[in-house]
RNA sequence: CGGGGCGUAGCUCAGCCUGGUAGAGCGCUAGCUUUGGGAGCUAGAUGUCGCGAGUUCGAAUCCCGCCGCCCCGACCA
């Protein structure tokens, strides 16, 4: 992409509304722009990162058996009226009529709606195990939306639901779901560390949150920093049996403050880390509770009708966009771990109008393209400073740059985002070392 | 939902207290000079001063109502 016809609204001060980093940095970087209270604008920029996510996401939950589905995002009330929801869940639903004066809402959650879907469908323990996705936007009217994307009131968000014959198996898809949010999260060059968690309102007996680790995250957290350096799963084969990485990790002492327990602090001594954490990941076994009102029954292989287990699995999408920036960045902006960029690789014309930059810098970026590369070339009529700080902002991970002088004795420097210090080297070293 | 704050140019903000018909910096347009970390000079364009009602000869400024946004707390992917 040529940087001179992209649709990048940078802003070079912070804009009066945003309080919190990552949420200055998406409006000067040109990513997002607020439409309403938590409700936003993705733009080209910013578009790019959540698919960039969404891919991971969706990469790890096919790796993992589950099966993307698309539900709607205005829903019947009547659905909801049978689980015994509609009026427990309060304002935060935002609820329509249509033109019939029937009950609608904007769905906040599905596991009504893919209940629904399960019983109309699947009638028999054969049809078993299922675990049903989807990556799409919820709104869920908060009381106070803040920090940007954050915490909107619309949100992305991959929902998964898994339907089992019995517990073991529902375990089982449970663990699955805990091991594919360790990979997932690894991924995005995120450390998310998995929590025991309260339900909520969304019910059931088993449940972790994964929580980013970073300074303004919404809720103190504590752990054990043996936790820190544990690699997430490698060649995982979903079939196996996966309690024991599972344990693995829920053996080793991690709790949100209200799970918090005090005396954990002595034994743990230096090893206790106190932090401040986001929660990016909420995972939750609930058994029959929405599939016993609901009548979500297969037949069993005795022939009776059985009430299947279920859990659902939530990661905040749109979130973890500020996530990723609350934990990488510096004073000139995002530092994207490299599966997230945007681009990945910059290239920096010093001097648009002269023929040996332009002639350099054009044919780096044929070539990257040529590799099928996401480059962002600043090929702008604009002061070396600006196209620094430009490409800095928005984070890009490579940055390839040509001058005058770097043109005349046929070299590039290649700067890594975040790195001290610049390198020199040939194009054709330079090619290389950023397409590594 | 309790408490607090703010709405003036695309952005950051001054002006409001003490009423006289709107400003600065950045950004934008044009030109010249510059050119390796957000340049300089010159000339321009850009505002229903959040909305509505009121007081007044006159309201960005004072009064009343409304709307929007932000922050702190209680709740949440």
């Amino acid at each position: 992409m040529r940087l001179s016809r992209y649709f990048l609204p940078t802003l070079k001060e912070n804009p009066s509304e945003a309080q919190i980093v990552s949420h200055r940095l998406m409006l000067r970087a040109g990513m997002v722009r607020q439409h309403a209270a938590g409700i936003y604008n993705w733009l080209p920029l910013g578009t790019k990162v959540l698919q960039n996510i969404i891919a991971i996401v969706r990469d790890e939950q096919n790796a993992a058996g589950a099966q993307e589905i698309i539900m709607p995002t205005i829903q019947s009330g009547e659905l909801w009226k049978e689980s015994g929801r509609y009026d427990d869940y309060g304002p935060e639903m935002l609820r329509i009529k249509d033109r019939h004066d029937r009950d609608m809402l904007y769905g906040p959650t599905h596991e009504e709606v893919v209940t629904d879907i399960f019983r109309n469908n699947i009638k028999s323990y054969r049809d078993l195990p299922k675990n049903l996705y989807q990556i799409h936007w919820k709104f869920r009217d908060e009381v106070r939306p803040r920090f940007g994307v954050m915490r909107g009131r619309e949100f992305l968000m991959k929902d998964a639901y898994s339907f089992d014959i019995d517990f073991a198996r529902s375990k089982h898809a449970y663990n699955q779901m805990f091991v594919a949010y360790l990979r997932t999260f690894a991924r995005m060059g995120l450390k998310a560390i998995p929590m025991k968690a309260d339900s909520g309102p969304i019910g059931g007996d088993m449940s972790h949150e994964f929580i980013v680790l970073a300074d303004t995250g919404e809720s103190a957290v504590f752990c054990d920093k043996a936790l820190l350096e544990k690699p997430a799963p490698q060649n995982v084969n979903y079939d196996d049996d996966l309690q024991h990485i599972v344990d693995s990790w829920t053996s080793i002492y991690a709790a949100t403050d209200e799970k918090h327990d005090l005396s954990q602090e002595e034994k743990l001594g230096a090893n206790l880390v106190k932090a401040r954490g986001i929660e990016v990941g909420h995972i939750f076994h609930f058994g029959g509770k929405y599939a016993e009102p609901m009548g979500a029954k297969v037949t069993g292989p005795d022939g009776n009708p059985v009430t299947v287990m279920m859990g659902s699995y939530g990661i905040g999408v749109s979130r973890l966009v500020g996530a990723i920036i609350e934990a990488s960045h510096d004073e000139n902006g995002i530092i994207w771990p490299d599966e997230v960029a945007p681009f990945q690789i910059g290239i920096i014309n010093l001097k648009v109008g002269d023929a040996a930059c332009d002639a350099a810098c054009g044919d780096l970026y044929a070539k990257l393209k040529a590799a099928k590369r996401e480059v962002l070339y600043d090929d702008r009529d604009e002061r070396a400073g600006v196209k620094f700080a430009d490409m800095d902002l928005i984070g890009v991970p490579w940055q390839l740059v040509i001058g005058p002088k770097g043109a005349a004795k046929g070299v590039v420097e290649v700067k890594r985002r975040g790195a001290a210090g610049k390198e020199e080297l040939s194009a054709d070293a330079a090619l290389a070392k950023v397409m590594a």
